[in-house]
RNA sequence: GGCAUCGUGGCCGAGUGGCUAGGCACAGCUCUGCAAAAGCUUGUACAGCGGUUCGAAUCCGCUCGAUGCCUCCA
């Protein structure tokens, strides 16, 4: 199915500020990079939500019928506390403060990371490169600029030369940056750096003896710089040109200018058609961070085990509630917000749940095709979910009033409102009906029946004590009785 | 200090020139033995000031405020 034939769908392009149509480069397929995490310490929520962001995104092109292939890699070395020299690896700084091997670090952290997107209900991506997996090609990057003449070797690092760069190119395109700017509001460089300019970034280091993390190499023992290993595994995996480039907000500069900078520099050509960048989920106003402390995991949201929310929350909420606002957005999580969102999540949940069994009539009081037509505008224009689901709720509106008799559907409508929801809300927004999931057992159904007949007996004995207790004590159990123009029905909470 | 983004009704959050966003909460009504659930109805929101325009939340300018990046972070 190549829905995408028919979907024109518009794209914000970072580098350009402006949304554009999407056209892929090879038609019908899609390639797209996004950058992960690096696994040095558990995933919190605020990195979490860029990659939900991008899981959607994913989610959407394969359901317009393109093929994609979606990378997403895992950063175990390079990355460094900070830009001095000194800078310490942050893999390595973790495994010594727990006395462990550097890539026990990298495996604890990367089965947290899988753990919790799978919670989420993230698809995995095609490829997940890691960065120690690919020195070779880091490496073969670093003699190509070196010989291009666009970085220096200095006492066994390398350095790209930024200022060399921009003299033919354009180096801040992106961020929105000049270099003549960053030059004029730089303090002076300190006097034991190499670097000829405080702009230009390590593409290699050298490993001082103590170092751990360690690969040889034409400048002697070391280890690459962080933005490399992006450019070596997407140029690896997705060719000189892709699609798509995707991550955080936060990443934008330095870490996507120096990529700019690093493939152009080696290849000539512009590495990324479509810049797109997920915006920060905020804690008490304040962007989420590892480093100042202002974050939440996962964990703790499931099992409630913090002191920010009220009560748990599900993966599916959590999830629903990040939907509901727009990934180039900040979004800011409170305990209001969860659960004013968690209770939107349930009624669109026990819409969907009893739609196989609802009525069908002679006409349909619900244009459904238009319907359909407005949650894929939704989604062309940049992936609107926020828009996606107002129009899930007018869906929700007529299966309700379809349920209470004052409208009705035909079967052909019906089968098309099943498939257009179960699509959108199951495969394209990956939010999961935990309803379904819960025990549903024969035996339950069973028990059930007979409470409700008793209860039924009783309300029509007017024995409201007998009728208010079943009640009440369901209530207490999670399971909320209904009462209908159809009877009784139950749901579990 | 530089660059960028943003400021929408009680809360969250869409919307870029004229047409109801949506969710949650609140209130009234229908239904109910009472509730819950469901449905219906109601909100004269767009930080402030000025400008452009027949018309602005939406464009321009200024002011105030917030956030992000500029050093590691999705």
């Amino acid at each position: 199915m190549q829905l995408y034939k028919d979907q024109p769908l518009r794209i914000h392009n970072s580098l350009s500020g402006k949304k554009e149509l999407f056209q892929p480069i090879n038609k019908g397929h899609i390639g797209m990079y996004v950058c992960g995490p690096t696994v040095y310490s558990n995933v919190h929520l605020g990195n979490c939500r860029t990659f939900m962001s991008f899981d959607m995104i994913f989610r959407y092109f394969r359901h317009l019928g393109y093929k994609v292939r979606y990378v997403r890699n895992i950063t175990d070395a390079g990355h460094l506390e900070n830009d001095a020299d000194e800078g310490e690896d942050k893999i390595a700084k973790k495994a010594k403060l727990e006395q462990i091997e550097p890539m026990e670090v990298v495996q604890r952290y990367t089965v947290d990371f899988h753990n919790t997107l799978q919670k989420f209900n993230l698809l995995p991506p095609s490829i997940e490169p890691t960065a120690t997996g690919h020195i070779i090609e880091q490496i073969e990057i670093i003699k190509d600029i070196l010989e291009k003449g666009l970085a220096y070797e200095v006492n066994g690092s390398v350095y790209f030369d930024v200022v060399k760069f921009n003299e033919d190119h354009e180096y801040g395109k992106l961020s929105g940056r000049k270099l003549e700017d960053m030059i004029a509001n730089t303090r002076e460089l300190t006097a034991q750096d190499e670097k000829k300019n405080p702009q230009d970034f390590a593409l290699w280091k050298k490993a001082e003896p103590q170092h751990i993390m360690r690969w040889p190499s034409p400048w002697g023992d070391g280890f690459p710089g962080w933005h490399l290993e992006c450019t070596a595994m997407s140029t690896k995996y997705l060719g000189e040109t892709f699609d798509i480039h995707g991550g955080g907000m936060d990443l934008k500069f330095p870490h996507h200018e120096c990529e700019i900078a690093q493939a152009e520099a080696s290849t000539g050509k512009s590495p990324v058609k479509y810049w797109m960048h997920a915006n920060m989920l905020t804690l008490n106003g304040k962007k989420m961070s590892k480093s100042t402390g202002n974050n939440i995991y996962p964990s703790e949201i499931f099992s409630g085990d913090n002191n920010i929310l009220s009560k748990v929350y599900s993966p599916a909420v959590v999830r629903f509630f990040m939907k509901q606002a727009h990934y180039t957005s900040i979004l800011d999580l409170s305990d209001d917000a969860l659960l004013a969102s968690e209770k939107g999540y349930n009624r669109l949940m026990e819409a969907m749940t009893g739609l196989k069994d609802l009525k069908t009539g002679t006409t349909s009081d619900f244009d459904v095709a238009a319907w359909k037509q407005k949650c894929y505008d939704a989604m062309n224009d940049d992936f609107n979910t926020p828009i996606l689901i107002a129009h899930l709720f007018d869906a929700v509106k007529h299966i309700n009033l379809i349920k209470d008799d004052q409208e009705t559907i035909t079967s052909v409508d019906k089968e098309l409102l099943e498939a257009t929801l179960n699509a959108f809300v199951y495969d394209v927004l990956g939010i999961e009906n935990q309803a379904l999931a819960k025990d549903d057992s024969k035996a339950l159904n069973g028990v059930m029946e007979l409470l409700i007949q008793i209860r039924n007996d009783a309300r029509t004995n007017k024995d409201f004590a007998t009728s208010d207790k079943i009640r009440d004590e369901l209530t207490a159990l999670g399971i909320q009785l209904k009462d209908g123009q159809e009877g009784t029905t139950y749901t579990l909470k």
